[in-house]
DNA sequence: GCCCTCGCTTCCACTCAGTGGAATCCTGGT
DNA sequence: ACCAGGATTCCACTGAGTGGAAGCGAGGGC
């Protein structure tokens, strides 16, 4: 920018954004110095802008003096989501309330599921999910019953790549895995044991309006009451059932724009 | 800026904030058009900016072209709630799930209340509050709650200001508000009836971390069914002891810093 | 006590990134 | 065909933004 940019062509919104980016789960807090590091941006710059986002709460600092994301952030946020949280969120509920186990929605964004939504009690197992976060498709039953219904460019382009392998029974041969993607579609939900957590499994089932998988409902317990999941089956289907007939009312359908 | 600024003094910075606040719960989506001009930013420079803040996903268009917030910027939100919500939300179900109520969690934020957590099912009641959403304290539950364990130089100067009438059965008379404030403090909830809603009351408890309300829980429901309020009173404190205790365990108090 | 490290804050002369009014291009309504 | 409203593109001017360097201050080792 003006002044002695050593770097031209950067633009000052690029490096406001290249500051925010730097946090995520494994940093939701850093000093200035860590920041303008993970940012790319240098020190003295990065001290400016940060007074600035702070005197409007992007950013705000904890009690330690380090930078975390600000309230007005997390507010902002909250305008994001579409109709899909807000009309699915009274089933997640209904689905926990019946079943007292983890609960919750999720889209997919490139080739990670993110998700939008979580429902969990006090018994709540290993934090196998976290609403904001992100994890492959192939391992987790949410993803599983996403990529089940993508069409078939796109499945062969996510098996082309080099599969992450979280754990020992995580099923990463394209072969495999496109059989049990046939299967999936087959019988409308997926199930998966310990392919991302050890000591969790999983049963999801996909939120189909128009023939598109526009999200995924899941339910996630101990691996030790695996013979349980068969029986939540059922009571997940109907859920993801009546959200995808509640989405599929008025208006534009869902469109992936928001959770 | 550089240029032919007409308004010298005048950041970059504080233009791309302007533009993302001309995001409001009433505005939650913008043509390019609109959004210039709530964030007081000419045209073809938010057109610029806009562009910028489009490609990282801080905003996003809807099917219709509309501008609105981005996944991205959601994602970030959710970096910043502290401990608080992780550890208060199991309770919240609990409480959902022995009342069947709407539950929520709010903090105080300026001279409003703050909604950070909300649980509700199916029988959702019209929607007095939303995650994210904010409300004056006098005629809210949680408001009236937390207001209740302010000090006194605080309390007064909110009293001191000219008080929302959002219903006829709101009190704004400073003598009597801070007479229910007494009341509040001494018996430990605060109940409110048709003060911020017509058809809908309410009951809540402050979360008291060392004598200071960091946060406060509360039930809404139809006050066609007010007279079950008073059952619902030990649950929510239970419930709101609990998450105090909760708070109360390890490192620092919880703090103000996020939801 | 003294020195060193590491992070934060302040300073300032240079300059190109950013500016925004105006012209142009769409798009949809009549 | 014409018009209105919004979205794009253009471009010459210039002061906002730059970032290296120096100063400050808290903690920790010796």
């Amino acid at each position: 920018m003006a002044g002695g940019s050593r770097e031209p062509g950067r633009t000052v919104t690029s490096k406001v954004l290249a500051l925010l980016g730097a946090f995520d789960a494994e940093h939701p807090q850093l000093t200035l110095t860590e920041l303008a590091r993970r940012g790319g941006v240098p020190l003295s710059t990065a001290h400016r802008l940060v007074a600035e986002l702070e005197e409007w709460q992007a950013l705000a600092r904890g009690p330690d003096g380090r930078l975390r994301v600000g309230l007005r952030l997390w507010e902002l946020g909250q305008l994001a989501p579409g109709r899909l949280v807000g009309l699915a969120h009274p089933w997640l509920q209904e689905l926990f309330g019946t079943t007292g186990e983890n609960v919750h929605l999720a889209i997919r964004d490139g080739m990670e599921v993110l998700y939008v939504d979580k429902v969990y009690g006090r018994r709540a197992v290993p934090i196998v999910s976290r609403t904001g976060g992100r994890l492959p498709m192939h391992p987790t039953g949410v993803g599983r019953a996403l990529l089940a219904h993508e069409p078939d460019w796109f499945v062969s382009s996510y098996l082309a790549r080099k599969l992450e392998r979280p754990t020992p029974h995580t099923i990463t041969e394209p072969g495999r895995l496109a059989r049990e993607l046939a299967t999936v579609r087959a019988q409308g939900y997926a199930l998966t044991y310990e392919e991302m957590t050890l000591g969790s499994c999983s049963a999801a089932a996909p939120i189909l309006v128009d023939g598109r998988a526009v999200a995924a409902l899941g339910i996630v317990l101990s691996s030790r009451r695996a013979r349980e999941l068969p029986r939540l089956v059922e009571p997940l289907l109907h859920a993801a059932g009546r959200i995808a007939r509640a989405l599929g009312q008025v208006s534009p359908p869902a469109s992936g724009s928001g959770p």
